[in-house]
DNA sequence: GCGGATCAC
DNA sequence: TATGGTGATCCGC
């Protein structure tokens, strides 16, 4: 296929031709210009061999072989290349035989749709770069004189917040889950072998390393690399069982730690090292436990600082065993400096858990994370804190070892001449003329060695989705039985989180690996299974009437939920909750005074750059759904947090219960898709793909599958700490104070939903209402019990959805008593504010309150809330309005799907939701739309 | 707000 | 036989 003729024509600007200066740089723009004349899209049948670059390259280069840079065999199959070739930019793997390697991967993937879609996006890239050195050739001199004088004007702002002063660790452990299992299976010590499966390979030992097996190639192709690797299936508990030990240890240096993932983390030392320096002697020795490296062993690795080591190639070798280690063993004794400091940090990792970790020492968290890969495996190296190191360091640093610029982004820089972190700094004009403000904001902090300084807390989530591949899926039922699978596992999610979003999207793969996303965000919030479904059907709906009349052929589906609601609408609750628990902490992580400011000559085109906002905003996750791990590092002990108060919460979730009063009625039974519900989703999905299944076999295995028991599946153990529900009286036993709160907002938003529903609606009527509840009273039998305390302790952040008839009755006195003995005040204050001079008004109940004394204001502010959740509890909640007796729900009784009315015509249009009985006609519409899948 | 794309792990 | 899952962000529209 050949791209674009006329614009290569145009590509082929003699260098400087455009009188772009070269901004410091006199070669820099003579590769951009050959690279042009280089893009060429025709396929090539040159072996793959044949692209590999021959002249001398520095290191980094070799390590980043097949890529654009230079135009050195820019062909089709090149660009492929660079996609799909050999990644080989990570510990334990140099020297290997790449081209070998290559030739391997490609023959293994090449005509399959995989590498089809890959070359697709591949040539995307490409004409984003044509597009991008258009741009370029436009570029006068003068505007770039401009931009590089605005980019020389930032760049000294920069420099005067440049701050040196905190010491910042980060730490991988190496290659963990392949770790965890040889240390598990001795056997494996030996062997190459990988963790995964055939699919996909989530990481590797240094034996298959050296095969070029690494993490996110396939199995299958690993296997043709290495035909001995093993490999060994994912263990979650058990990574996330180590992950724990290690987090301890690094909870003692930094309780406030950022953990990335379960193998990864970022420490501030600053704080201990201050400590450090008056401990006693005791406390910076530490033993070896019986079975460890010797000593001698830790002093040889001791030494691998600042400069780079010769490091075997091959780790967890055995290590001799201490006999004598006992409590009169060997020991360790280490300095105050935070080299030693780190060290002892590793050791005690590697005592505890026999698994060695990697360290980098910076002053900010984006050195420091380049810093950790640079001795890796169990090493470390300490970038000193001074800008002549930092700067120096920068210099050689190619761009793509910078966390936030991944291959596309490389692959753009490479086509500007860009490789090392010098070019970026050289370039800058350039690039802030071609790229987007935030792109290269980014990139001039990377040229400088700047970045965040302070590790910011983990926000909140922003979204929670589920996904999952399968073989082919094509037959409609099916799909949306999926996707009501797929609703059911983010509800449970959410309700473990207390969680509930406006937005909906629903994410679709199908088999040539197309992605697309189709969202629909709604006027309230919601979490439950049918209330998700209700959209994430509505969106599938359309999916497949746009492939109509050919089918739908899925590979992959998800759904995601976000937009979570808010206390103010505006911020998200928890983060209010967080800033109230901490007041003296401000957002940190906009340390830099950076000056957003655009050279006035403005960006011709702004070429993005994803910059993952580099440190500012770390996400923390840990890649699998099994592994997600929202959790905060360790807090302070309760009683030195701030606390705020049962009222405040309940304020809190009365906001965010105005906030969702259009919330719809449980109207999920309309369009309702049987589905399995078998834990096992994946299974039961192939299950129902290779058997056949029809529909009515998938209702059977519904209604025959036993309703799970809400599952705990926290993520932290030893470090968890327990709060006791003022709703509920469970124990909650978490870390995070955001769960905890959340866990309350649940239960006061259920303990309201039950005294909704016992009231009596007409929902009872519905028989799929009938059905939805028995599970839901099913579900909650073991959670919730006000009369006995010490059976709900054993709930481990087992989160309490709904409040059990009788209990809410007893939480409901109590209240009424609290409220009861504090009701004289409230009534005096009311009085006397008639008779003086008001002086602060009440949020809750708007009157100005006469008073001057903060203590009574308060005190008479928690009172309105009492009071506002007892109005709430009392039956005049939100959660009205359920839509009168819908009867076109399947019949549950023959396990049939059988549509009530008759299929309306489609409209492509949505409703919007904004009013109920637009609302209502939406679903109703829907519902028969669906039911012609039925028929 | 939506959808595609990029990135990290 | 066979190329993942989760979450975040950015940009153009």
């Amino acid at each position: 296929m050949r791209v674009n003729s006329p614009e290569l024509t145009l590509l082929k600007t003699p260098p400087n031709s455009t009188g772009c200066p070269d901004s410091g740089s006199t070669s820099s723009s003579e590769p951009d210009d050959e690279l042009f004349s280089d893009i060429d899209f025709q396929v090539s049948r040159k072996p793959v061999s044949d692209f590999i670059d021959r002249t001398p390259q520095p290191k980094w280069q070799k390590q980043n072989r097949f890529r654009m840079e230079n135009g050195v065999g820019s062909t089709k199959e090149n660009n492929l290349l660079s996609r799909m070739a050999l990644n080989d930019n990570k510990a334990g793997m140099e020297g290997l035989d790449r081209d070998k390697i290559n030739r391997i991967i490609m023959e293994a993937s090449k005509g399959s749709r995989f590498y089809e879609n890959e070359m697709k996006k591949e040539q995307q890239v490409n004409q984003r770069i044509e597009k991008m050195m258009q741009q370029k050739a436009q570029i006068t001199e003068q505007l770039l004189q401009k931009a590089q004088a605005q980019v020389e004007k930032m760049a000294s702002e920069l420099e005067k917040g440049r701050d040196l002063s905190r010491v910042i660790v980060h730490v991988d452990m190496d290659a963990f889950y392949a770790a965890v299992e040889m240390r598990d299976c001795p056997e494996l010590k030996d062997k190459p072998m990988a963790v995964g499966s055939m699919s996909m390979l989530s990481t590797s030992n240094y034996h298959a390393r050296k095969y070029g097996v690494r993490a996110a190639m396939p199995g299958f192709i690993a296997k043709k690399l290495c035909p001995s690797l093993v490999i060994v299936p994912l263990n979650f508990d058990k990574y996330r069982a180590v992950s724990e030990e290690v987090r301890e240890i690094f909870a003692e240096y930094d309780p406030n730690f950022q953990p990335m993932s379960l193998d990864e983390a970022y420490l501030d030392f600053t704080d201990h090292l201050e400590q450090r320096q008056s401990c006693p002697e005791s406390s910076l020795t530490h033993r070896y436990r019986s079975r460890s490296n010797t000593p001698a062993d830790m002093q040889i690795e001791s030494d691998q600082t600042e400069e780079g080591s010769d490091l075997s190639p091959v780790l967890f070798e055995d290590s001799p065993v201490f006999s004598e280690g006992d409590a009169g063993g060997p020991f360790e004794q280490f300095g105050t400096s935070v080299e030693e400091a780190v060290r002892e940090m590793r050791f005690r990792i590697e005592q505890k858990t026999t698994l060695t970790a990697s360290a980098g020492i910076a002053p900010n968290m984006m050195l420091a994370k380049v810093c950790s890969d640079k001795n890796k495996p169990n090493g470390q190296y300490r970038l000193a804190p001074t800008r002549e190191a930092v700067m120096d360091f920068i210099q050689k640093l190619p761009v793509r070892k910078v966390c936030g610029i991944g291959k596309v982004s490389e692959k753009m820089l490479n086509a500007l001449g860009i490789t090392t972190c010098s070019d970026l700094s050289r370039q800058m004009a350039l690039l802030s003329l071609l790229f987007s403000e935030t792109s290269w904001h980014h990139f001039i902090q990377i040229s400088l060695g700047l970045s965040s300084t302070h590790i910011p807390r983990h926000e909140e989530r922003k979204s929670m989705s589920t996904e999952r591949t399968f073989k082919e899926l094509s037959k409609p039922e099916e799909q949306f039985s999926l996707c009501r699978e797929l609703c059911d596992d983010l509800a449970e999610d959410l309700k473990k989180e207390a969680l509930k979003g406006k937005t909906v999207t629903l994410k679709i793969k199908n088999v040539n690996f197309e992605v697309k996303t189709r969202a629909q965000t709604l006027p309230y919030a919601v979490a439950t299974v049918e209330d998700i479904f209700a959209v994430a059907k509505d969106l599938l709906k359309m999916e497949i009437e746009n492939e109509s009349p050919q089918p739908l052929r899925l590979r992959l589906m998800g759904v995601r939920i976000s937009a979570f609601v808010s206390s103010d609408d505006k911020t998200p609750m928890q983060k209010s909750i967080i800033s109230f628990l901490q007041p003296g902490k401000t957002d940190r992580s906009r340390s830099s005074p950076i000056m957003h400011q655009k050279p006035e000559v403005g960006n011709l085109c702004n070429h993005s750059v994803q910059t993952s906002q580099l440190a500012d905003d770390p996400p923390v996750q840990d890649g699998q759904k099994q592994n997600k791990v929202f959790w905060r590092s360790k807090q302070r002990p309760t009683g030195e947090e701030p606390q705020q108060s049962f009222f405040e919460r309940a304020h809190a979730k009365r906001l965010e219960l105005q906030a969702a009063k259009p919330s719809p009625p449980d109207e999920g039974c309309e369009g309702y898709v049987p589905v399995v519900t078998s834990n096992n989703g994946t299974e039961s999905l192939k299950q129902a793909n290779t058997d056949d299944c029809t529909v009515q076999d998938l209702c059977e295995n519904e209604l025959a599958s036993p309703v799970q028991p809400h599952a705990s599946t926290s993520g932290c153990g030893t470090l968890t700490e327990t709060f006791t529900c003022p709703v509920c009286f469970t124990k909650v036993k978490t870390t995070d104070l955001n769960v905890f709160n959340r866990h309350i907002d649940s239960c006061l938003s259920d303990a309201a939903r039950r005294e909704d529903e016992a009231s009596g609606s007409e929902s009872d009527l519905d028989p799929e209402n009938d059905h939805r509840k028995s599970v839901v009273v099913t579900q909650q039998e073991k959670p919730c019990d006000l009369k006995n305390e010490a059976s709900a302790s054993s709930g481990e952040l087992d989160l309490c959805r709904v409040l059990p008839q009788e209990g809410q009755q007893t939480l409901k006195n109590n209240l009424v008593s609290l409220i009861k003995v504090d009701k004289k005040p409230v009534a005096l204050q009311q009085q006397s504010s008639l008779s003086r001079s008001p002086l602060l008004t009440c949020p809750v109940c708007q009157r100005t309150q006469d008073t001057d004394d903060l203590a009574i204001f308060n005190h008479h502010v928690d009172l309105c809330l009492n009071q506002e959740v007892l109005h709430e509890l009392g039956g005049q909640t939100t959660f009205t309005g359920k839509p009168s007796a819908v009867k076109n729900s399947f019949n549950m009784d023959s396990g049939h799907p059988l549509p009530r009315q008759a299929s309306k015509g489609k409209s492509k249009r949505r409703d919007t939701p904004s009013s109920p009985p637009s609302k209502k006609a939406k679903n109703l519409g829907l519902c028969n739309t669906i039911d012609k899948f039925f028929r």
